[in-house]
DNA sequence: ATGGTGGCGCGGCCA
């Protein structure tokens, strides 16, 4: 079973992109991120002609987050239960039997903001229901755009950006405790060359100086830990034409 | 410290 991520930054831009991409890797379950749709202009058609079934949750301009699967999407939930968000950035499905959350985290704009406040407090919620879907699902993977590095080798240069949004300490607390709960980064399972990221930023040539942060993480319960037999990001996408600021991050699961 | 780019939507916000 191979499950992705993918912070697409507009579904409707990036269409014709997630679909070569799809047919060229051929995911069991790709999570997207930023789709910027409201629900009624989800291209739920094209994506059907391609062989996936899809769940989406959105809203205007910002946001919204869908997950797509090449067999029946069940038990949907969108949002996080319990927390009263005017913004799409969370949406569960289950797939077979393995549980799929999919995470747009705030990005906190800049420490000591109204915004990083909002994502501080996004994710102590967070926690209180991946554990709760852990309890549900023993099969879990909690995936998307975190907007956290988890280490300094997840940063292009860590001195620069040590205390900075994306990098803080308080974040990095809030995403310990989120993997103590029992997940892991699937992504440090595995050898992998250094400086390999998943974001880069549009300006000042971020993906051509490789100055860019791991923030897109696929994390897995115990049980599926134990089934993971590769972990990676996909450069290639963040090279094409008018690409995403973001590559996608790609589970092999040996279910 | 600022601005660099991109998406949305048509001015400014967000990333």
């Amino acid at each position: 079973m191979k499950i992705a991520t993918w912070n697409v930054n507009s579904l409707r831009v990036r269409l014709p992109q997630v679909l070569v991409w799809l047919d060229a890797n051929r995911p069991d379950v790709l999570a997207i991120q930023e789709t910027k749709l409201t629900d009624d202009n989800f291209p739920a058609e094209p994506l059907a002609a391609a062989g996936y079934h899809a769940t989406w949750h959105g809203q205007p301009t910002y946001n919204g987050v869908a997950i797509l699967s090449r067999t029946p999407l069940k038990d949907v939930q969108m949002g996080m239960p319990g927390y009263a968000d005017t913004q799409a950035r969370v949406l569960a499905a289950t797939v077979g039997d393995v549980r799929v959350l999919d995470l747009y985290v705030p990005n906190g704009q800049e420490v000591g903001s109204e915004k990083y406040a909002y994502k501080l407090d996004w994710l102590e919620h967070l926690a209180g229901v991946v554990k709760a879907e852990l309890e549900a699902w023993p099969k879990l993977v909690v995936l998307g755009d975190f907007n956290i590095a988890p280490a300094d080798e997840d940063v292009h240069d860590p001195e620069e950006w040590r205390g900075k949004v994306l990098f803080s300490e308080p974040e990095k607390a809030a995403l310990g405790k989120i993997l103590d709960l029992g997940l892991v980064d699937s992504f440090r399972l595995f050898d992998q060359p250094p400086e390999v990221f998943s974001w880069w930023d549009y300006r000042a040539a971020g993906f051509r100086r490789n100055r860019g942060l791991r923030i897109d993480l696929v994390l897995l319960s115990q049980a599926l830990t134990a089934k993971c037999v590769a972990a990676r990001v996909d450069l290639e996408p963040r090279a094409w034409e008018r690409p995403s600021d973001h590559a996608p991050a790609v589970v092999e699961l040996d279910l």
